[in-house]
RNA sequence: GGGAUCUUAGCUCAGCUGGGAGAGCAUCUGCCUUACAAGCAGAGGGUCACAGGUUCGAGCCCUGUAGGUCCCACCA
């Protein structure tokens, strides 16, 4: 029973549908089969606190299309998903909820806000995945993993035991970024540098046994409590009497000395820097190397310390309007100025961030970076665009030990124990019964866990298995492809690579596709505290799926941002329309039972070069997307489907169903090209708009079980119809030329002409007559005659020249000479343009000699062509003076 | 300061290894032609930022200039 189409496409009806039997049928299950190739792609895990949003969609949107296209490519293709615990995110939206109840995290200790938050996990982890599954996207949610689960977790301790053993993380007091708000340390990667308006504030520090002062200019006057030096470079002249010298320093009234370094700028400020070690990480250096004291003058929450003496408690802001008080009423203050600088700020909370030396844990980069640089250097794994990999060198290049340990409760706990008795560290898989120094039993978990980021770094390995040695991970790794948006290549996409060579001892995976985010109509970025995000979910609920993801995936280019407008989504879903229309039209012509594949002598000229359209489409398509050019490829299927196969062959084929009654060979045969090509284009079209095609593609072939598991169409080798192809091409020249002359001169379409068409080559005249008059209806014509030359032909008509054939309209009463010889005027100095073109390229020897033959013969062609379509205007013309 | 990237039709953007400038939307003109008015047919509209260079030939390659965007960076 065949089934009927509804008139418009309703992808509401359909789309839940036909994911659920998707589902059932397991299409999207990947197992270990050792007679396919894998192709893997391992899901970006979106955290747990998400919603999708529209750089979600496009994310995988574009996953899902490579996923798809390589399932229908025969590869045993994995898409493994899986979300992200998020620890700084997670915590702070749990700690917030509580707040809201009127209970801090401390008040209920670690265990019962860890409790707290799986329970949010449990209820709330899973939304993203829910909204991803209406988007389409065929992962193996079967192999659903979460950074936090059993394995993930075994993972992370595996590889931090590993690199403590071969000391590549250790624990150290160093100068770190300090979010005074989330109440932890972050790693450099997480500090946004922004900027903003600041003061400087001109100081002047009296010389110690002198009347001299020197001046100095800072923008954080509160760190000078924890001054210990002033600098000056070693070779400036205007300071060199100092070096050796004592200040005082204002306020705390201590002699710190003066010393001479080079890392000052003589040409900055006054030239002289206050050395604060304990809260700048160049002064930290600079203090390391003239053993200078570290002073810390602030507590966690960035209120001043006991150091600070008198300003003790004040906040940091606070105390430093006091401090700029103090030294202006003490005449210390020469000046203040304006300054635009930049500060680091925490990328999550936006809170400025507090450099300070804290004991934390590091990861030793120096070493574990080279194979990651060296593999995108000699194009193991390549980036895609290619520019993205100066942005990885920079990085990579300049890259410093990585922080990890994090002062939050919610994420992998660090597996270092400490003896109560001997204080010994024991950095061990499971907590170790007794200290193996002293013997004592007594061991405490180090309290911090360790940076997200440590986690996803695992992420291609973790979830196949890693650390246990299993099969899937000897199948699917590496993995193939990894879809993520340039921003977080640091954060993540380096980590994964430096992790793949140093556990698995091979990489990642072989390409990294990098988009980029998508904007709103002005241009901005989509943002919460904007309003200005649009909601993927609503998209889909007023126009599919499918129109969202086309609107995603089409004239977009590799790390480009790009702009969503609801009219281009409004573009997307009139194509979906479309196909719905011309597949409609084809059920509605098709008979109950199945039709025969034609014989190919039964092939009239349009079925052929349909086929042959086709067959090129299928190579120019699967080229594009074997090199990652998804955009490019799915905009030369919606211009095959639309403008080949809709606007011409569904048209020139309309006469023929038509006439079912007198010749059902040639109805059947057009029947069986339409829906065969249709299916094969639908078939193209699947990875970028997997619901519409599904439903039309079991519409028309209903013996088939879907469309996401039929093969990607093969391209012939060669073309076989190459003939037809140029016949039909030239019918088309002259239909639009029929229609354009008949449209210049205000014929409407209703009345109907006798159509003379006089091919250039007279050899044609057969060729064209066994068609063309099938085409009537498309030239508005009574009758087509082809002949070999004008007789009969009456003067009074209107005329066009095309390549291929001079066509005649007579119509007395409209035929205005004069307008008739401007245009064919118009046509000839456009035709002499082109001939001067030609002439030259040919005239020219060097271009004989260098270009292609095939060029050189092309051009050929096209000046032949020229010159009869001139010869056929100046004659016309001739004739009509 | 370093790096990347962009500048193409009124708007938003494609343009694949250099070989006669494209799409969507918008505009104008006809059409309710039995798949589709979410449509059909036609039309207008661009010195491809600017200046040099390489080449027989440049939107595409090289150099420089101007402007925009982004990333990185310790200029106190």
């Amino acid at each position: 029973m065949k089934k009927e189409l509804a008139k418009t496409y309703d992808p509401k009806e359909i789309e839940d549908r036909i994911y659920q039997n998707w589902l059932e049928k397991k299409y999207f299950h990947a197992e270990v089969d050792r007679s396919r190739k894998p192709f893997t792609i391992v899901m970006p895990p979106p955290n747990i606190t998400g919603q999708l949003h529209m750089g979600h969609a496009l994310d995988n949107s574009l996953q899902d299309t490579l996923i798809r296209y390589k399932r229908m490519q025969g590869y045993n293709a994995l898409w493994q998903p899986g979300t992200d615990h998020a620890s700084i995110a997670t915590e702070v939206k749990v700690a917030n909820q509580l707040r809201k109840e009127g209970i801090e995290k401390e008040d209920i200790g670690r265990e019962a806000f860890l409790k707290r938050v799986w329970k949010w996990r449990d209820e709330y982890g899973g939304r993203i995945v829910s909204q991803l599954k209406k988007l389409g996207c065929s992962a193996d949610w079967d192999r659903e993993r979460f950074t936090m689960d059993e394995g993930c977790s075994k993972a992370v301790t595996e590889v931090f035991c590993r690199l403590y053993d071969k000391g590549w993380i250790y624990q150290g007091s160093k100068i770190i970024n300090w979010c005074p708000v989330c109440q932890t340390s972050i790693s450099d990667a997480e500090v946004e540098h922004v900027e903003q308006k600041g003061t400087f504030w001109h100081i002047l520090y009296p010389i110690v046994g002198s009347d001299e002062k020197v001046e100095i200019a800072t923008t954080r006057p509160e760190t000078m409590l924890g001054d210990t030096a002033i600098a000056v470079h070693p070779q400036d002249e205007r300071y060199k009497h100092l070096v050796g010298k004592k200040v005082l320093l204002p306020i705390v009234n201590k002699e710190i000395p003066i010393i001479a370094d080079e890392y000052v700028d003589r040409e900055f400020g006054t030239g002289v820097v206050k050395i604060t070690p304990a809260h700048d990480p160049n002064d930290f250096e600079v203090g390391k190397r003239h053993n200078l004291p570290v002073i810390n003058v602030l507590n966690d929450d960035a209120t001043m310390n006991e150091n600070a003496g008198i300003y003790q408690g004040m906040d940091r802001y606070e105390c430093r309007k006091k401090i700029v008080e103090e030294l202006d009423k003490e005449g210390l203050l020469v000046r203040t100025e304006d300054i635009v600088h930049n500060v680091g700020t925490h990328d999550r909370c936006g809170t400025t961030i507090e450099p300070m030396v804290k004991k934390q844990w590091f990861v030793k980069m120096d070493e574990m970076i080279k194979p990651a640089e060296e593999a995108v250097r000699n194009g193991d794994i390549k980036l895609i665009p290619d520019g993205m990999k100066g942005t990885y060198f920079n990085w990579t290049e300049n890259i410093r030990d990585w922080c990890i340990s994090r002062q939050l409760w919610w994420g992998h706990r660090i597996p270092a124990y400490y003896c109560k008795d001997c204080g010994e560290v024991v950095v061990a898989r499971e907590k170790p019964k007794a200290c193996p120094k002293c013997g004592c039993t007594h061991l405490d978990q180090d309290e911090d866990t360790l940076d997200t980021w440590f986690s996803s770094a695992l992420w291609p390995f973790s979830t196949l298995g890693w650390p246990d040695k299993t099969e899937d991970l000897d199948y699917f790794y590496p993995t193939d492809v990894l879809v993520t948006g340039y921003d977080i290549l640091f954060f993540w996409v380096i980590r994964m690579i430096f992790s793949g060579y140093e556990q698995m001892g091979e990489k990642p995976f072989s390409t990294v596709l990098f988009h980029g985010l998508v904007r709103d109509e002005q241009g901005r970025k989509m943002s919460k505290s904007l309003g200005n995000g649009v909601d993927p979910l609503e998209v889909i609920d007023k126009y599919g799926a499918d129109a969202l993801r086309l609107t995603l995936l089409t004239g977009n280019a590799p790390g480009n941002d790009m702009r969503y407008y609801e009219d281009k989504v409004k573009a997307n879903r009139n194509f979906a329309n479309k196909v719905w229309n011309a597949s409609r039209f084809i059920q509605m012509n098709l008979p109950e039972e199945e039709i025969p594949a034609p014989e190919e002598k039964d092939l009239k000229e349009e079925d052929k070069w349909m086929i042959s359209r086709l067959n090129t489409l299928i190579g120019d398509v699967t080229y594009n997307m074997d090199k990652f050019e998804l955009g490019v490829a799915v905009q030369k299927v919606y211009d095959f489907i639309w403008y080949e196969f809709c606007d011409w062959y569904i048209e020139m084929v309309k006469p023929r169903l038509y006439g079912k009654e007198e010749d059902a060979v040639s109805a059947n045969t057009a029947l069986y090209t339409l829906k065969s090509v249709l299916s094969d284009a639908l078939k193209l079209l699947h990875p970028f708009m997997p619901f519409i095609t599904e439903e039309i593609y079991l519409a028309l072939n209903p013996q088939e079980e879907s469309i996401m598991i039929s093969s990607w169409p093969k391209q012939e080798e060669k073309n076989a119809y190459p003939e037809e192809e140029r016949v039909i091409t030239g019918i088309q020249e002259i239909i639009r030329s029929i229609r354009a002359v008949r449209k210049d001169m205000d014929v409407p379409n209703k009345r109907k002409a006798a159509v003379f068409i006089v091919p250039t080559d007279a050899a044609d005249a057969e060729k064209f007559s066994t068609c063309a008059e099938r085409f009537n209806g498309m030239m508005h014509a009574e009758s087509v005659s082809v002949q070999a030359d004008k007789t009969g032909i009456p003067d009074h008509a209107v005329s066009a020249v095309t390549s291929v054939a001079s066509v005649y309209m007579p119509m007395e009463d409209l035929v205005d000479l004069d307008q008739e010889r401007e245009r064919l005027d118009k046509e000839r100095k456009r035709l002499e343009k082109e001939l001067k073109r030609s002439h030259g390229m040919l005239g020219n020897e060097k271009f004989l000699q260098n270009a292609s033959p095939e060029k050189v013969a092309q051009e050929k062609e096209k000046l032949a062509k020229y010159e009869s379509m001139m010869e056929q205007v100046k004659e016309r013309l001739a004739s009509l003076s």
